[in-house]
Parts: C-alpha cells; structure tokens; sequence
DNA sequence: GAGGTAAATGCCACTGAGTGCCAAAAGACT
DNA sequence: AGTCTTTTGGCACTCAGTGGCATTTACCTC
C-alpha cells in the first residue's frame, strides 16, 4: 500500500459512515422499530450480510458516535498522569476525550442517537450495556497501572461510577435542552454535574 | 370468588414460576443463547404465545427476581418518612424493600439470574435498562412527594445513580464470592458499599 | 349440576433480526 | 497483464416475537 489511507480504507469508512448516517435518519424519521434492515440496506446500497460485519446489530449502527467517545476515554486513561482525587482524575479523562471529538458533525450525530435511545428501549440497554463494558475495561486499566486490585476496596468503582452518571446527566440535560447543541456545551455541562457530585452525598431533603 | 387467591390466580402464579425456575435451569445448564424458547416451553408444557403473556422477552424471565426488589423499592420510597440525607433515604428504602423479598428460594434465583447476566451480554443490558427505568420511576415519586423538580439540580438523580452503583457492587460481589449467599449476607455487603460511599469522593489514586 | 360468561390458552401463519456457507467481485501487489 | 487476498453478495436457515381466532377452563348464577 502507498498511502496511510488505501482505496479500500476509503472505501470502508465510507461505507460505514453512510450507514450510521442513514440510519440515523430513517430512525429518527419513522422510528426504529418501523424501519427494517433490509430498507436501510437498499437505502445505502450494501446487503444484509455486509451491514453485520460492519455492526454487530441493529441498535449498535445507532449507538456508534457514543462509543466513539467511550473508546477515547479508556485510550486517555492509558496514559493520563494522576493528580488530585481519584474522582478528578475520571473527571479530566473524561473531559480529555470529549476534546478529542471531530467538533464537525460528532455532537450532531450524538443529539440525533441520544433522542432516539431516549424512546427506544432496547437501544437504551445497548447503551447501557456498553457503558458497563467500558466501566469494567477501565477499572482493568487502573489495576494494571496503580495496582488499585484491592477486591475488598469498591471505592475505585464507585467513583467510575459517580463520573458515569454525572455524564449521564449531562448528556440528558444536553440532549433536551441544548444551549447551542455543540460539544462545548456538553462540556461546560459535565463540568457543572462534575462540580454538584462533592455535595450530592451531604444533601438533604427536607 | 371465595378465597383471596382463586384457582385461576393460584394456575397463574405457578405457571409463571415453573417458567422462571425452567428457565434459570436450562439457561445454567445449556446457555441462554443455546436454550430456545421453544424448549422451554414444552419442557413447562406450555404454548410459545403464553410464555409472552407472562414475559415480555426471553432475558425478562431469567430477570425476574431481581425486578420484584425493584419493585418493591419503589412501592417502599412511595411511603418513607425523609430522615437525614437523600442517600440515606434511598439506602433505608433499598434495604427495606430486600428485607420484603421471601426469605427462602429468592436469594439462589437472584444467584443464578446474576451468574447467568455476567456471562450473557443481552441479559445485562436488559437488566441496566430495567434498573435505569426504575430510577427514573423513582424521581417521578421524589418529585411528586417532595417538589425536589428543579431541573436544574442534579443531585437527586446522582445520589439516587450512586445507590444503584453500590447496589451493583454488592450484588456483584455477594453473586461471586458469596459468604453464605442468603438474603443478609447481601444486605450486609450493601451496608458496606453504602459506608464507602462518602469517602470515595476523596479517594486519591497514589 | 347444567348453562352462560369471561378469562386464559393453544394453534397457525407471518415478520424480521441475525448467522453460516460459499461463490463472485474488487482492491493490492509484482 | 496475472495472482493473491480481502471484501462483498446471495441464499438458505434458525429463532424471537406478534396478530388473529378458535378452544379450553375457571368462575358464577340459577
């Protein structure tokens, strides 16, 4: 090969970007159970049997941009110097692989994958499902590079788990109230779920 | 009728029974994947179309236990008087709502339902989306109960998330290094989760 | 205890997701 | 050009899940 990118790279990004694209769309436009693999496959051209090799199912097509940010984030954490709390240093991963989003057309994707999961169950677990992966690959990570391997200690996953749904919450309130709909304000979000954390556990209902 | 059960609830309930114990069973033995729908049923004597009147899916029987302690929170958290903080709210409701659940046969059902989730990624998913649906069930209930509905507060839904997170390290560990795997051993894991909960946000890594 | 009612079940045909297999096509390299 | 390797398409198949309708079964009344 001649090229970093070969015809064939070309190829197959752009075949894969065409059918997140289009699914998207169809979904969002006559729902996600309505429209069947077969219609977004004619739509784009490519039979059933390529659409498996490139997702593993229906609601992974949809679910892609998330776990674009989910692969960035374990990849940050690979090298991220720690400082501070345990918790701080989630939270600047975090932060670091929202960063490293394309800032064209990823938070839009993101809008459109997010509102269809938010009515769609089963791409909401797949989602889910995802996310728990990601949690359990990561803490694999911290064992292997601070020796965090105390069975007994769940605080390591506690606090993974504080900055899953402080982005959870993000996210949400991003997706349904955006400001201006872009990465940036998903950030200034996560930073103020980030910051409301600390005094979650002290707060009272009264 | 002349009984608070009847016989028509009475056939019910067994048969729904019989359907989780079967499935739990072949689901262990052979693998949930490799077990169909179609087995089950014939070895409970019972047509494919009833099992999805008792069911919504397949990974729903094998879920059930752990969705009646659900359940059951939410019916707790509808009538508890607030005493301290939110979390410790949330935790009184959720070791109450495991003190309901029958002292017999549920903890091994709960055993074999998490056993078989670790290994079966659909089943996972389904059970994370069943406990992200409660949750938010359980905010409709806080805000109904106490107008905590500022949107713009996301401290009830992170404490609530950071329950949930200690619930799942409890179950986890109590599912694979279970000390006498019975109803307390897990309630006394989730007391303990619970205590690590404040100090984790201060947790530093070196 | 016979007869009517409503609920629960069974049966059948159907859709659509997902997979294995093998042949055909297309890019890569000499 | 020709050859090798990767990718794709087509086909047949399994199985989860659903709608519709006939059949059974518990319940209730006389």
């Amino acid at each position: 090969m001649n090229t970093a990118t070969s015809l064939r790279e070309r190829k197959k990004l752009r075949t894969r970007q065409a059918l997140i694209d289009t699914a998207l769309d169809r979904f969002t436009e006559r729902g996600f159970e309505a429209t069947t693999l077969d219609e977004l496959c004619a739509a784009v051209e490519v039979s059933k049997r390529t659409f498996f090799r490139y997702f593993a199912s229906k609601e992974d097509v949809a679910m892609a941009p998330t776990q674009d940010l989910w692969a960035a984030f374990l990849d940050d954490l690979r090298t991220r110097e720690p400082s501070g709390t345990l918790l701080e240093l989630y939270q600047e991963t975090l932060l670091a692989a929202l960063g490293r989003m394309p800032a064209e057309g990823w938070a839009d994707r993101v809008l459109l994958s997010r509102r269809l999961a938010a009515r769609t169950p089963s791409m909401n677990a797949h989602g889910l499902q995802f996310c728990d992966r990601t949690t359990r690959a990561a803490l694999d990570v911290l064992r292997q590079r601070f020796g965090l391997d105390d069975p007994h200690d769940p605080r390591p996953r506690l606090a993974l788990d504080m900055v899953v749904a402080a982005f959870h919450w993000a996210l949400e309130a991003w997706t349904f109230h955006p400001e201006r709909g872009d990465r940036d304000d998903l950030a200034g979000r996560l930073r103020d779920a980030f910051a409301a954390l600390p005094g979650t556990v002290a707060m009272t209902v009264a």
